[in-house]
DNA sequence: AAATAATCCTGCGGGC
DNA sequence: TGCCCGCAGGATTATT
């Protein structure tokens, strides 16, 4: 499941081949996405040249002359450059075509997006009331502390809600958490300064350390053929409901928070 | 403004 | 072997 590491991973594998080349042909198998993608994409995309490859969020921007296109992985979606006359395998949604190599995108759930938009990307709807990039300095214990000040839901809750910080999944979530030894159900606005700035720093440990484990295996990752997925981390909290804390050897417990599961270490965090 | 629930979709594992 | 069920999950949207 694509968090922002595995997002940033991927921008940083295709973007090197990319960048400076031109569109030749799109072509759009499967165009019912999270929003119907524009089907006009394979008239007025081809000519254009990618200017820049950036990230928002776990938005993917591909900056053409005339817009930008505004990707999202969803759950289960993966870019990948393969030979443009690749047979398509089923799931295969999008190819963007820029002469022999083709970006392939590879969606099951199709939770996934791809956006066409003239102008300001970052005016868009889905980007402009977006929170702090995680690993900027607009990101740090002080501006965690003022956002939190307001809100009563539970921590875990509020470091995944976008306006708060952007990029933190369910994965990170509990592994930040973990890693700054804060309880996840702790109400946020009760969080102290101190325990603030811990947890900005965990979040941002948490996932420079997945980017560049990330980082390691992108060579086998893009050049694969086959679908060997995201470099599978070592994860101290997540999924590991029942297994011995690797700081305490306590188990570790699993509870429901917003439907979704949490996981953490009963002793070392508080 | 903030909290909560519903929603999109498919693959996979467990139980029978 | 195969069917049914529950679960997984990002983030928008609607509702309270």
């Amino acid at each position: 499941m694509p968090e922002l590491p595995e997002v940033e991973t991927t921008r940083r594998g295709i973007a090197p081949s990319l960048i400076g080349k031109a569109i030749t042909e799109v072509r759009i198998r499967n165009g019912k996405l999270r929003w119907p993608v524009d089907y006009q994409l394979p008239e007025f995309l081809p000519g254009q040249t990618l200017l820049a490859l950036e990230r928002r969020a776990k938005y993917l921007l591909f900056r053409f002359e005339h817009g930008v296109l505004i990707g999202h992985l969803g759950m289960s979606g993966s870019l990948r450059i393969v030979p443009q006359a690749h047979p398509p395998q089923t799931h295969d949604h999008i190819d963007l075509v820029f002469g022999e190599q083709a970006l392939r995108l590879r969606d099951p759930r199709r939770f996934g997006a791809m956006l066409w938009h003239s102008g300001d990307p970052m005016q868009h709807p889905l980007l402009s009331h977006l929170g702090p990039e995680p690993l900027q300095d607009t990101f740090n214990g002080d501006t965690l502390y003022q956002s939190l000040r307001t809100r009563q839901a539970a921590i875990k809750l509020a470091i995944m809600d976008a306006h708060i910080v952007v990029g933190v999944g369910n994965i990170y979530a509990s592994e930040s958490l973990f890693l700054a030894g804060i309880r996840p159900t702790t109400p946020a606005h009760r969080l102290s300064r101190a325990r603030c700035t811990r947890l900005a720093e965990a979040i941002k440990t948490i996932l420079s350390r997945a980017i560049e484990a990330g980082g390691s295996s992108l060579r086998d990752f893009f050049h694969a053929d086959g679908q060997s997925g995201y470099f599978q981390q070592q994860y101290a909290a997540y999924a590991r409901t029942g297994e011995a804390c690797r700081h305490c050897n306590t188990p570790i417990r699993q509870i429901q928070q917003g439907q979704r599961s949490t996981f953490y270490c009963p002793k070392c965090q508080r």
